[in-house]
DNA sequence: CTAGGGTTAG
């Protein structure tokens, strides 16, 4: 298929008139064909993906000129007419041996192995079992295959291993296999199991099954034979490390359930090694990784009551288990208990070992997590009198740093500990990551200026950015709506940095220019920015596909997000290009989070019955796609509707009818809430609170405002009932437990104590709405916008309360004679 | 075979 050049000379698309919109949409959807085409080619037929590459060299004929010469030969010879299947085979077999045998000789031919499959896939299904020369030209064609695909040392790609498993697996359907192939799948598997990078979530599964199933095999000896002149090169019995590869592999792939199958495995069999601090430190990262802070705890129990002596690394994977479970005070606890000093550890029957560099920099983290930069501080100045330092520790320190919005430590950290000049051999500026975090977090932030800035630094320092310094600097472009400048900056990022943007780079991109969007006051010719936004997120669509750039489904969503923006909404392009990608295997329109976008879009183009018709067809309904629905009949004013349902869902819930019932969280009755007050429905209101808390959810932020503010300028309006008051003095009560930027509760308080004495209609109840920080976060549009300020607390005068921290902890004269690097 | 950093996300 031939690639259609982008026609650069297009006039900018938000000169456009609505006509040739609807060109450039036709040509999007060109391009996404021409593209998707060259994918499909790709994957033909395959449930692998073999052909990536341009084919070099053409090996031997296709299967189906295979099939004609068989018949050729056949009608030539009368004789063999007598279904001599062996001569058929041994034809085969020749061909197999011929294709594999290019092997050896050039490593850069592509395989056939669509045409390989073929013929093996042929050749299965002729042959006569019962006939021993037929079975063992079988077998001897799987072994011209796997010697190739399986050689050690390998040298072939993954792709021609993943063919060699699959061969494998046609193997055992019709017959046993030895042994010793079994273990030379696991060593191939091996080496690719443990460099991960660059390979899908779906290859890794891919990895860790078949490297499952292998050792079952070799566990219980089920479809094995051991042949009689065995190879005395390959291993010969299985040992820990094959249990704990396929164990990691499932962990990595957030599959524990299978992880722990694996470790049962292990135990039934009688001559495999047991359980080692290897395997639980696998298993508990694993359960680390999933907040699972019991299955940890479990863990440790087992591994107590099972003698094991849990060395450095178990106890840094702790630690890190319970960072990740947000325990940071028990991983401090363990990490304190290491670095006691014992003067008679001889004496200890257990020893506890020395904290090393890692157990120090993932406490750092912890705190980092924490937001205790006090914390993180001393710990790395101890860090640094121990000489325990490395880039990990200044990129740690540095997010610490971050996360309690102290930019200018951030920076001042930088200055201080990147490493200049870097000659190391690695890819990237170990540092680079902790640029990145930064230009993001200014981002973030809104602060496009400061993001620049230290993005131009980097260039200054001889840190070269990376993939995701890229986005994170045209994320914070596109947020300020920067097009122009975004297009620049890819184009450079392509073509001089020759670094190839990914589906987040292009996602965040996309993300930014119609988060901004958001912002935009409605009225006032409003429906021209709108469309000049989707016009501009088209635009970069086009740009995705014409660097080959495979959307997903967030790329989907969101733009169905820009064009559902539009006034009036362009549904009919929302649903052809998703219907387009859902046709071309990319994306699956009936996923929730599209779908979720889509029921927006139809909400917005009050299309209400639109709305269900989607929620109805999502695959796997969640709460968000739930809530999402509830929205938009309570924007088009059905709340009646929308609380039958959240009964009907409710209901479902206590028929225990998991199928179809959908959890509620606190975004469900906060929408609900709100629109009850909006109707002045107060007793409704109330009692959809008390169900929320019934249910267990308590109240956030987002949830308290939705009752308080509504209910004061009801207050003001209206009057309120005893009832109603003590409605608001229960939120007040569930507010004051949580945290609150600024003056907002102390405001409320303040407005709801006016209104219960009876005084209405003071000037700082008006003032209330025109919290600048609320405006800014799109606080008072009271709609399904819940965590408004993640995290974000107003930037203070961090200077000099830095510069104080440094002092005191003589940070600023430090030893010079040290030097980190 | 096991432990510590970054970008997007309804």
């Amino acid at each position: 298929m031939e690639r259609i050049k982008q026609d650069s000379s297009r006039n900018s698309p938000i000169l456009m008139t609505r006509e040739n919109r609807t060109f450039v949409v036709s040509l999007v959807l060109f391009l996404f064909l021409a593209h998707i085409c060259t994918l499909v080619e790709g994957f033909q037929g395959a449930t692998v993906s073999y052909n990536r590459f341009p084919r070099i060299q053409k090996l031997g004929a296709t299967s189906d000129e295979i099939y004609n010469s068989i018949d050729v030969i056949s009608a030539r010879n009368p004789s063999l007419k007598a279904s001599n299947r062996s001569n058929d085979l041994q034809i085969l077999n020749e061909e197999i041996e011929k294709r594999m045998s290019h092997a050896n000789t050039d490593a850069t031919i592509d395989y056939d192995w669509e045409g390989i499959r073929d013929l093996m896939q042929h050749i299965v299904k002729t042959a006569n079992y019962k006939n021993t020369q037929e079975r063992k030209l079988v077998h001897d064609s799987f072994r011209l295959i796997s010697s190739q695909t399986f050689r050690q040392p390998t040298s072939l790609s993954w792709d021609a291993v993943k063919f060699g498993l699959e061969m494998m697996e046609l193997q055992v359907s019709v017959g046993s296999i030895p042994r010793s192939l079994c273990l030379q799948a696991l060593k191939s598997l091996n080496i690719f199991m443990r460099n991960t990078k660059g390979l899908s979530l779906a290859d890794r599964q891919f990895q860790a099954n078949s490297a499952f199933r292998i050792l079952q095999r070799l566990c219980t000896g089920v479809g094995l034979h051991i042949p009689k002149e065995q190879n005395k090169n390959v291993q010969i019995s299985l040992d820990e490390r094959d249990f704990c590869m396929v164990l990691n592999g499932f962990v990595n792939v957030g599959d524990l359930q299978m992880a722990h199958r694996v470790v049962a495995l292990q135990c039934r069999t009688d001559n495999a090694p047991p359980l080692s601090p290897i395997g639980y430190s696998i298993l508990i990262k694993g359960h680390g990784r999933q907040g699972d802070i019991q299955g940890v705890d479990e863990l440790l129990a087992r591994a107590k009551m099972n003698d094991i002596e849990p060395d450095i690394i178990m106890y840094n994977s702790l630690i890190d288990a319970y960072i990740n479970c947000d325990e940071v005070s028990k991983a401090y606890s363990l990490f304190k208990q290491l670095k006691e000093l014992r003067p008679s550890q001889e004496e200890q029957e257990n020893p506890l070992p020395t904290p090393n560099l890692r157990s120090y920099n993932t406490m750092l983290k912890g705190f980092a997590k924490a937001e205790d930069m006090e914390s993180a501080l001393s710990l790395a100045k101890e860090m640094e009198n121990a000489k325990l330092w490395d880039s990990v520790t200044t990129n740690t320190l540095v997010s610490a740093a971050i996360a309690t919005q102290n930019f200018a430590m951030a920076e001042s950290i930088l200055e201080r500990y990147t490493i200049i000049p870097y000659t190391g051999k690695k890819r990237w500026h170990p540092n680079v990551e902790a640029y990145t975090q930064l230009i993001g977090a200014y981002s973030l932030n809104g602060d496009l200026e400061n993001a620049k800035r230290v993005f131009k630094l980097m260039k200054e320092r001889g840190v070269d950015p990376n993939e995701y310094t890229y986005t994170a600097i045209m994320g914070a472009l596109a947020r300020e709506w920067q097009t122009p400048q975004i297009k620049k900056l890819l184009l450079y990022m392509k073509n001089v940095d020759a670094i190839i943007p990914s589906v987040v780079t292009y996602n965040a991109i996309l993300a930014g220019i119609i988060e901004k969007n958001n912002y935009q006051e409605e009225g006032d010719g409003s429906d021209l920015v709108y469309n000049k936004v989707a016009d501009d997120v088209l635009d970069i669509f086009q740009d995705m596909l014409a660097t080959s750039v495979t959307p997903n489904e967030i790329t989907a969503s969101l733009l169905v997000d820009a064009l559902g923006y539009c006034k009036p909404s362009r549904l009919d392009e929302t649903r052809n290009i998703i219907s387009k990608m859902d046709e071309n295997g990319l994306v699956n329109s009936n996923n929730a989070r599209i779908s979720t976008s889509m029921i927006r879009a139809y909400s917005k183009a009050s299309d209400i019955a639109g709305a269900q018709r989607t929620f109805d067809a999502i695959s796997e309904p969640d709460t968000i796609a739930f809530n999402a629905l509830l929205s938009a009949y309570c924007d088009s004013g059905s709340i009646r509707q929308a609380m039958n349902i959240y009964r009907n869902n409710f209901n479902l819930a206590e028929l225990k009818n998991g199928e179809s019932y959908v959890s509620h969280d606190v975004a469900t009755y906060t929408i609900l809430i709100s629109s009850l007050l909006k109707i002045g429905s107060t007793q409704n209101a109330s009692k959809m609170y008390n169900e929320m808390k019934k249910e267990g959810i308590s109240p956030d932020t987002g949830a308290i405002d939705a009752v308080l503010t509504p209910m004061i300028s009801l207050g003001n309006s209206v009057g309120l009932t005893d009832k109603d008051i003590n409605f608001i003095s229960e939120v007040l009560a569930d507010g004051r437990k949580l945290e609150w930027p600024g003056e907002y509760l102390k405001r409320k308080e303040k407005a709801i104590k006016i209104i219960s004495s009876g005084r209405m209609r003071d000037s700082s109840i008006e003032s209330l709405d025109e919290d600048p920080l609320f405006k800014r976060k799109n606080w008072n549009k009271v709609d399904s916008g819940f965590k408004l300020w993640g995290g974000i607390i107003p930037q203070e005068t961090s200077k000099p309360v830095i510069d104080e921290f440094l002092e005191s902890k003589n940070w600023n004269d430090m030893d010079s004679s040290f030097r980190l690097f």
